[in-house]
DNA sequence: TCCATATATCATGAATTATTGATATATGGA
DNA sequence: TCCATATATCAATAATTCATGATATATGGA
């Protein structure tokens, strides 16, 4: 994780659509979604969805994985964590006493 | 925190310049910094340093407060955990065993 | 009040991004 | 091989964003 991918990641995040895909795929889980059910799901044309699944699936976000004639993506958890990782990184090293408890909040209860 | 605030927050990050703000805003920790010192610390010039703080200080990620002629700036972090909070929301509803571990490694050692 | 410093705003042009209709490619099945 | 389905690419336009020179506003001090 660069400054670069991190960059990335952001701007693919700054965008309506693709800022629900990543939270449709995160909820969706493991078993992930096809592009299509996705784009139905948001009522997004055709095109458009393939477009910006495609700036997603640049990113380190998400997965893809074809199945037959369906393409299937998937949140990925571990370059979530990266990305997270990356803004905070500075953090760590000045001010780990701000930091930690921030994370703790974060938790699933 | 709603998809509005994220999606500003997001793309606000996705631009290089304003990335190097906010990490810089975090090591600074809560003495932040000039708009002044931030601009020469990076070599953006003044007008250009202007309107990518003007951005950042349209979300929740960074706070302001006039100090005589100057203006300084400073991290948000209860912003941050917001944001990243968001874009998690719908682990902890779907995948929380996922989202847990996640966060444990993120914390500083 | 006058000046210097710090930051913001305006107007413009360049660059990038987003959407879309049309069409192409890939896969699976008959 | 032929057809249907699923996704990707192309070309064009519209919309947005970016950086910048010039200028304006705000603050503090003499």
């Amino acid at each position: 994780m660069d400054k670069l991918d991190a960059l990335s990641s952001f701007a693919a995040l700054g965008q309506e659509t693709r800022l629900d895909v990543l939270r449709l795929l995160i909820k969706a889980g493991e078993q992930g979604m096809s592009a299509g059910e996705i784009g139905d799901h948001l009522g997004i044309k055709q095109n458009t969805m393939s477009a910006n699944l495609a700036v997603l699936a640049r990113t380190n976000l998400v997965t893809n994985k074809r199945e037959g004639r369906s393409i299937r993506y998937y949140a990925n958890f571990a370059g979530i964590r990266e990305l997270i990782g990356f803004l905070m990184e500075d953090c760590c090293g000045g001010t780990p006493e701000i930091c930690n408890p921030l994370l703790e909040q974060l938790k699933c209860p």
